[in-house]
DNA sequence: CTCTCTGCAAAGCATTTGCACATTG
DNA sequence: CAATGTGCAAATGCTTTGCAGAGAG
């Protein structure tokens, strides 16, 4: 991530480009990927010892929401169960968190590929497709819109 | 699911049947997808007033392990952040839940025609796949092996 | 100056766990 | 009976939040 071009990003934003937040950003570039919100947390202390958790949080929520960061776990708060009854796949809105299911015809073979390319064993897989559901995406506003 | 069927399932592998899991599992089957475990709980209690949560999880887990429940939210127990580079999904592996960083091509369109087949606006995707690592899958037993 | 951000510490929530007792096979 | 399961309640771990003071533009 080229910490100017987000700096340039932020900026045309309401958020505000803070020490902290640079030391965030340089951080998520410092290498190695599938940080913890502690990890980053670590290296940010290594430049600016006083920084909080709640502040890395709150910095990865915006990054989040600016899709400058990817993040690993995309969940409803508490977890779903459900019968098997038919492997499928959920699609899920980001607004009001329905979740829908869906087929993803060709897709196992997709994932077994990938999984065996990588020499991994007992491969399965889960495709979650998020989105704002008719309701949600008719009132709404757009994806990227500063508010 | 068939409670019967399940409970041929259960009786093959070294867990019991209790009066609790054949209540979990009616509800489980009792209509309506996506229950959280404090709904499925609800269910649960209207004929067994006294069961608790943690019976709940419990048995939970043990049916996702015997692959007789699907739950969305595979998480690794944190949250994993990195900058955005170039769109592109995991590997994970279950075991020492190990991250590998994959490309699908041609996910995306797939994704992308389900969500605008179901009205879905702002389209995106993720896929998850699981799997044991070579390192796990070489020491491991393989997946459904009882004990 | 005003509005946004931060640190701190406490709260929140879903989930897990230890333990003594109850149940299953 | 021996082994497994259960309820209870406390503990855990990640994440969020309220607040009062600090900092950005």
């Amino acid at each position: 991530m080229d910490v100017r071009g987000v700096d340039a990003g932020l900026l045309q934003t309401r958020y505000r480009l803070t020490k902290q937040r640079a030391a965030i950003l340089r951080a998520l570039d410092g290498g190695g990927s599938h940080l913890s919100a502690e990890t980053i947390l670590e290296r940010v202390r290594e430049e600016l010892p006083g920084v909080s958790l709640g502040t890395i949080y709150r910095t990865l929520d915006i990054l989040r929401e600016l899709g400058l960061v990817q993040v690993f776990s995309y969940a409803a708060s508490a977890a779903r169960f459900e019968a098997v009854i038919e492997k499928h796949h959920h699609l899920l809105c980001v607004e009001c968190r329905q979740l829908v299911n869906v087929a993803a015809p060709g897709l196992n073979e997709i994932a077994q590929a990938i999984g065996t390319m990588h020499h991994f064993g007992d491969v399965d897989c889960s495709l979650t497709i998020t989105g704002r559901c008719p309701a949600c995406f008719g009132n709404g506003k757009p994806k990227s819109s500063n508010n």
